[in-house]
DNA sequence: ATGACGTAAGTCGTCCTACAACTTTGCCTA
DNA sequence: TAGGCAAAGTTGTAGGACGACTTACGTCAT
């Protein structure tokens, strides 16, 4: 469609001051042209496009910084452009790039500075493992440098049990897809996952795909994106959980118990995933 | 100081249609007062003051709702009034009232939707034990309803360990005050607290008081303003942990592993909180 | 009577302009 | 040399305007 201009070098903080005015005392000379647009304005607005079309505008425009500051495109620390730079370089109004920071903020990835400036949090971009942020697990394994893979250990239909029921929404004694699973990464067992799908939605062949890839993909080509997730932790010391050669001795399990929506608040997946003790980090940023 | 509003009653959202066209049809007839300025205006003005007048105001304003949502002032899944008239009511810009709407919704607690309102999220209120929310352990269980106390099991003052000096930031062997604590909530053991905390910059007197009540506002007191936690979860099985009568038998902890740091990213705290299993509920909403 | 359709009002999303509040730099003065 | 002051840059707030989307409701054809 229209050229994908590349991410790189783009925020040019480094090679500027930080902060405070830039020439002040040699105002008439001519060697910084006055009014005419900066070469490279608009830069960024192409890139608004592809995958991240979808949402307000404000919501892109952060999906596109959080993306290039995760990517390193500024360090830690380093301050970003100024909300005005932001929005021409975008071609949107500064108002956009504001509730975009502000979303940032709110993540705890920027730290905002009356007066001063917008900077990358010192953490921040190590949090790559969060979890208030919605992800798949494989989808999370990969962004921390791992290859996931899974195994499937059991996937049969039966009926829902009373709890199942009350947690998805269901009528008694409905039909659900029962998915049990361990989680890979570089080969080695990090979770063992147990899904419950209604079956009410799915045909024989999405049944089929389910166990093989990700879930999440499956839902969405048939039109269900998650968008939240209630979850509940807990601690859970079991031999009934694991199985296969690497079953974990200890049997010590972070347990993430948590119900799937979509964007209309209507309940599709209900998930319990062990994650063996020592070999998932989970890390949380909180704010104020 | 003025006058502080009662917060009973103000979303009058119940009474009126949840969205759509108010008249139509009687457009001439004198029924509804055309321009003058509603009765109610700026009622809420003045409740921006009290506790919450740190931050932007767009923050203070954010806090102010929260409260009076989680008081349950609007039902969930009900409609808040519009920002205009938010706006109003406040007596501050409608883009004040954006911005504290969108820290809302990035903490799950309201839904917008385009072109129909700003409504109260089904789980929201729920959602107290929140743990993105940087709160202290008492306050959480307050909010809760039950009512929290602490029993000191240890206090003294000792070198920092190698491991607690790379997470403090500290020079080797620095001084270090060590708390041992239990948390109760109505009279049950909840938690078991571990706080170390550099003694620095603390007198004898503060000393003392730190073992007392809460500890954040021990730290208050001198300027010191928690503004972020980076926190790990793990969890935990030992029969070291606990003391007490009331020590749990099977020794199963939630352990939250953190370091606090005041707003200008120094740490000041480092803590393991171990959660008994099961009499805490950690609730977590993920979104996208 | 019933259903499809269009229309208008309400609401959030974005833009523009302007100014206030705050921070930092660097010069000027005592 | 130390201190203060002014200017420029940055984020925060205000007000007005319009676009985009959703919903209720009246209208019209069936």
């Amino acid at each position: 469609m229209s050229t994908r201009t590349p991410t790189s070098g783009v925020f040019d903080t480094e090679t500027r001051p930080a902060t405070g005015p830039r020439v002040r005392n040699r105002v008439e000379v001519g060697d910084d042209a006055p009014v005419s647009i900066p070469d490279r304005s608009t830069a960024n607005r192409s890139a608004l496009n592809a995958p991240s079309k979808s949402g307000s505008l404000g919501r892109q425009v952060a999906r596109h910084l959080r993306a290039r500051i995760m990517q390193g495109e500024v360090s830690p620390g380093a301050r970003l452009p100024s909300e005005t730079e932001i929005a021409v370089d975008y071609g949107v109004s500064r108002v956009t790039v504001r509730t975009a920071i502000t979303l940032l903020e709110s993540q705890g990835l920027v730290d905002v500075r009356h007066g001063s400036g917008t900077f990358v949090s010192d953490f921040g971009t190590e949090i790559k493992t969060g979890i208030q942020e919605l992800r798949s697990i494989t989808e999370t394994i990969r962004e921390m440098g791992f290859t996931p893979s899974m195994e499937r250990h059991k996937g049969e239909t039966r009926a829902a049990s009373e709890h199942e029921s009350k947690r998805l929404d269901l009528t008694p004694g409905e039909q659900v897809l029962d998915l049990q699973r361990a989680v890979y990464a570089d080969g080695e067992v990090v979770a063992y996952s147990f899904d419950v799908i209604p079956t009410k939605t799915l045909d024989a062949q999405m049944l089929e795909r389910m166990g093989q890839g990700s879930v999440f993909e499956v839902f969405e080509t048939i039109g269900i994106t998650p968008a939240r997730a209630m979850a509940e932790l807990h601690a859970v010391s079991s031999q009934e959980i694991a199985w296969g050669p690497q079953k974990p001795e200890q049997g010590l399990f972070l347990l993430l118990d948590q119900v799937h929506f979509d964007k209309d608040g209507k309940p599709f997946m209900y998930s319990k995933s062990y994650f063996v003790e020592g070999r998932f980090q989970f890390v949380i940023l909180r704010t104020r």
